[in-house]
DNA sequence: ATTGACCTTCCAGTAAGTGGAACGTCTATC
DNA sequence: GATAGACGTTCCACTTACTGGAAGGTCAAT
């Protein structure tokens, strides 16, 4: 299979599946013509990527995963280690944009948001001191 | 003022203001050593576009902020605006995470995290069909 | 033979810095 | 005056995870 049907099936785009062959994360054969050919096994581990990295595994986060998944011996442990450290890395990252959302509410409920340059906005990021 | 002194008063790295200068946010003047010489002004708007990459706006927002800082006569509501828009997109953001909390957990929470290598994460992820 | 869709490689750019090398300057101390 | 070390300078490379584009090769159909 060619690397445009493999985006297909993988839903990923034909320049990120070169991408992942140059940073040795899937490696297809080549024909004789230079195509690369994907074969079944290759699709699996394309959208396994595909599938972890819209969960929020980086790349790297993804070729351990990968690497327990071709791995029949591995320890459900090990790859539930990886999800809850993720989960407490998503956590954390929701929390400081909920401080974020607050502190610009804050912000723009104290401006009238007319045509005067008075503004309580301008004032805060001027003055250093942090309204929350 | 030395580029360090000025990276103190900022609670920003040397490096970064030197980043800064480059792309042509914040430029000091240059003493007769090469050095660079940050005044009051510079000052001021190191620690304003510190504040506003704290609070999620990017570097080319830091830039419109930073024009409508330095113009006395500007609009409220100019400012406004960009802070309206900056909120809506924390809250997307906010959304997705939680979202992508949702599913983790899920998938967490059928793994037994033990010793055998059954396990519902890695079955998800070569699935494709989504828990979620 | 030619068109158009597909494939190839390579180079450059993105955002927002960070790290390091190699070298110049300033200040204090001996 | 020499020297140490704390600071400053420039420049280049690296980071993450791709994306865009140019220049060119291949394939299938007309």
């Amino acid at each position: 299979m060619n690397i445009g049907a493999a985006a297909k099936l993988a839903s990923l785009p034909a320049k990120t599946i070169r991408y992942y062959e140059e940073i040795n994360l899937v490696q297809p054969a080549r024909a004789e013509n230079g195509y690369r050919e994907y074969c079944e096994q290759d699709i699996h581990c394309l959208r396994f990527i595909q599938r972890a990295r819209s969960l929020g595994f980086s790349i790297e986060e993804c070729r351990s995963l990968l690497s327990l998944y071709k791995d029949e011996q591995r320890a459900s442990a090990d790859v539930k280690t990886l999800a809850q450290a993720k989960i407490a890395e998503v956590e954390r990252k929701i929390k400081e944009l909920q401080t974020l959302k607050s502190t610009l509410k804050a912000l723009v409920s104290g401006c009238h948001g007319d045509q005067r340059p008075e503004c309580p906005i301008m004032d805060d990021l001027a003055s250093g001191r942090q309204v929350l």
